[in-house]
DNA sequence: GTGCATGCAAACAGTTTGCACAAGT
DNA sequence: ACTTGTGCAAACTGTTTGCATGCAC
């Protein structure tokens, strides 16, 4: 899916420049999925393009969350980022553990986003925002504490999607 | 509510020293109320005793989260910690604009937590977690736009994140 | 040609760590 | 006394910024 187009004339069409770095971060966002870092994608742009800044990486990760073609995850202390897909918008269960990131289906917190508007007024911005906890198989391991060592399951680059469809 | 003795005995049961800095930092937890970071804990203590490091205080607190103590509460890149007093158990909402932290009571979040394990298996830790958004004040001001100024009403000091890299 | 974007290096904030000395037990 | 905790400074990580050159428009 060439949705790349779709963002590269976005870009221009802000009134910003087409450069090819800027291409090679949107492509390197394409080839490597969901929640990248700032740093992966620079790895990743640096083995075809050997003088890909680090800080032209922030800018251009920058930029595109302006212009709301990437949504921003903090996990801890790092940033990642994903594509703002609209028709696939979901939201995230990180495992304390080993790492990986479970998508969840809007539909568990449709509901409590409109009650929390309905009584409170804060307006909750949903995008933005991570459950951590422990996953099902690392809390086999070790047996529902806070100890034991991390699994690396579908951690490491892939990814482990909620079964449950949306 | 002296409940500083308990803590103060529960460092002791640990097997740990109760040093007059440690004292101090749970003394200005007392003071401070919730939500505090590191570095408003260590100002608050340097106005008694001005030899406090902040590194001292860092250990302190990593100590104190580590007996359960306190929680801890990332709000963007800087960690804020509470009492984790389970009787008064609670999640937050931040303003991303005016900083300011709203209690969110449990019941909101209850059902959401028991059926997420129940349907994925993954065990959420609420405690850490926080909802980012716009509260209703801030809504008013910038007519639910993602633009405008940030306000200072409950903001402590004022952080406002503004983050505007080109 | 004009001005935005890049590369590089340095600055930055928050947090962590190595080490010698001080102090709680 | 023995060992943990402290103070100080330096390292570290993720991110941002100032500045001169370079390139998209």
């Amino acid at each position: 899916m060439p949705e790349h187009e779709a963002i590269l004339s976005l870009i221009q069409q802000a009134g910003h420049r087409l450069t090819p770095q800027r291409v090679m971060v949107v492509d390197a966002i394409g080839d490597l999925g969901d929640h990248v870092t700032v740093e992966r994608i620079h790895e990743h742009v640096l083995e075809s393009y050997p003088y890909m800044d680090l800080a032209t990486v922030y800018r251009t990760v920058g930029l595109l969350k302006r212009l709301h073609v990437l949504n921003e995850v903090m996990r801890g202390s790092v940033s990642h980022y994903e594509l703002a897909d609209p028709a696939h918008r979901h939201h995230h269960m990180v495992c304390e553990h080993c790492g990986s990131a479970i998508h969840l289906p809007t539909k568990y917190l449709d509901a409590l986003q409109a009650q929390l508007m309905h009584d409170t007024g804060f307006e909750p911005h949903m995008e933005h925002f991570t459950i951590s906890g422990l996953c099902a198989d690392c809390r086999k391991d070790t047996g529902h504490s806070h100890n034991g060592r991390p699994h690396s399951h579908s951690d490491a680059n892939g990814h482990a999607h909620a079964s449950t469809a949306q």
